[in-house]
DNA sequence: GTTTTCACTGTAAACGATAACAGTTGAGGA
DNA sequence: TCCTCAACTGTTATCGTTTACAGTGAAAAC
């Protein structure tokens, strides 16, 4: 590769006149540089000027799993919003596994000028080193329990399971299920603590056989289907606590013979690419994905770029029920206890 | 930060001598350069390191639009592959732009060791500055015109299309419609190509009002079936040439109302996450994606690893028809001018 | 006791850019 | 003719590593 000092030589002048002109300053021989540039075909080295100037040019984006439809947007937004600042994007599977996670922390924090990340648990101890570093970092869709120390961008999961739980119940059900995310990670624990106070207030019992913990997969979301159907009491609506595990319980209940929602209504957090072209189509609380992450990625950029570190920022995108067909009003006998054969 | 002639002064020793420690090498005053390393919590900065050795443990991933789920799950593969390599993926959406897929080239080759990419068209003027730059390119997927320059994993589309159309003339169908990707794209081409060939190995007409040439998008796909749709004499069955455009043309015949399979077979070219809870389940051409970026990751990595350039290798993937409920046999009268009111 | 060998050491020059600093021009005014 | 000033110039140090080179000291061989 043929560096600034072949330029320099070519063009007869300093490594210093080709330098500024690079950064648009007028020199004398501004012909003769242009002239040796192109010859030779010269590109600076963006890695010896990052090594000059600290930045990367690059931050790091780390997400449980790309292939998660959602995440997957979330990426697109962010990459979109970066785009006019030369910021590439570093993308990094934690697969949510910790430990993975906490080797991409250590290696994404040194070789890029910002974090975008997910993180697993809100209980991380990545988050203190992160703390330390000093490196900024924007949160999206889950917290840390450090509380507000860091920039984040969330959804009200709250409501969104309030939404869900009062349109089942409006139906008439009152033997409703439920399969949460694991209750380390925010939106786990925020739905499921949602879910349970708004069972509560409608003065619904929850049922540990029909309200289960799983895992955000789609594998889980399959098992934990299968283990509520084989409840003695089984429920008359379920609500699944993402897109994943939605579509496992979904194929649980194809696997079964199980009519929805003649059988069983089914609400999913998170809406899918083909949720209104299912048999029936999924009633869904919707929430943004592309936006959330170029919100992110606006966060990152105004902390990157800020002179004196700015307050920390917190935003809360609102959530929406979307009815489709997968809900209908309670078919059974309004006594609780009854089961089916 | 601390560097490194932090570390030399608190352990007494120069800085040579630290780099000797961190590389492996035994020195005498191992315990203390470890102590202070500890202390000054110090990690070698990549950067530096880079600039010295020449090497970005970083590739570049090129794809046109990450939220289309074969390309997440391809990015997935490569991703897991190069993992134990201490290779990062900077990844890169084109968006179907040719103008941004040329940024994203010129920048990512300067801060890569090595590109992954699925270029936009077969005749990319991208590629001739790939070739003179002499940067390890595996492309996947899609393929340039320049011919085999590149190693390359591709899949068999002639193959799938084949196994698709031969289903359909097997149930009976003999006018069949297709929606095609841009033909300046591999998949749009050899997939159209291959569509020709094989209806006319049937004795079938490729009859213009019904076989249209779209843009692998989801609108592009619902126009396209729409379209196709308000075609004088209608098809009984279609092939759709890409997941995308497979959902948009789902819509469309959701919205018209025609009932699938009795009004239209459809043949969807890529597997859907939900395509077997779809109603009817879709018959598709499955092809490997997490298989294929694991592929192309292994193929990257050898090209960069190696010390003389090795042979270009190619591969090519088989792909298989899976069918579901979406294709049945052909109910309309054989005789083929007949067009529904 | 001298020499050879071995294992390790520090100095200094890269890698490829940027930027503070101290010149060097040439035009304009006195 | 001399001086001032603006506009540009090259020299050099710097970012944080690695590594070629030329020592250094102690143990082993003579």
């Amino acid at each position: 590769m043929t560096n600034i000092h072949d330029v320099a030589k070519a063009a007869g002048v300093s490594t210093a006149s080709v330098s500024r002109f690079l950064s648009g300053q007028t020199i004398r021989k501004a012909d003769a540089v242009r002239r040796a540039i192109d010859e030779l075909g010269f590109q600076p080295s963006r890695l010896a000027r990052s090594l000059k100037s600290g930045r990367h040019h690059s931050i790091g984006v780390i997400v449980p799993d790309i292939t998660n439809p959602f995440f997957a947007a979330l990426v697109k937004g962010i990459e979109t919003e970066l785009r006019p600042h030369d910021l590439q994007v570093i993308l990094g599977n934690s697969d949510e596994d910790p430990e993975r996670e906490e080797t991409l922390v250590a290696d994404l924090r040194q070789r890029t000028d910002g974090l975008i990340m997910a993180p697993l648990s809100e209980n991380d101890r990545v988050a203190l080193a992160l703390m330390k570093s000093g490196i900024p970092v924007v949160l999206v869709d889950r917290d840390l329990a450090m509380g507000p120390q860091f920039d984040g961008v969330m959804i009200d999961n709250s409501s969104g399971v309030q939404q869900a739980i009062n349109h089942l119940v409006g139906l008439g059900h009152t033997r409703i299920a439920a399969i949460s995310g694991p209750l380390r990670s925010t939106p786990g624990r925020e739905r499921h603590e949602s879910l349970l106070a708004t069972l509560a207030h409608h003065g619904l019992q929850a049922d540990e056989s029909i309200i289960k913990i799983s895992d955000f997969r789609e594998a889980g979301g399959y098992a934990a289907m299968r283990g509520i159907w084989a409840a003695p009491d089984r429920p008359t609506a379920i609500l699944v606590s993402n897109n994943l595990m939605t579509m496992g319980a979904l194929k649980a209940l194809s696997d079964l013979g199980v009519r929805v929602p003649d059988e069983l209504s089914v609400v999913g957090f998170d809406d899918l690419p083909l949720a209104a072209l299912l048999d029936p189509p999924l009633t869904v609380i919707n929430r943004p994905d592309i936006t959330q992450g170029a919100a992110a990625g606006r966060l990152l950029i105004e902390r990157i770029d800020a002179v004196v570190a700015p307050r920390v920022q917190r935003i809360v995108m609102p959530v929406e029920l979307v009815v489709r067909g997968s809900t209908a009003p309670c078919s059974r006998s309004s006594r609780n206890e009854t089961a089916p054969s």
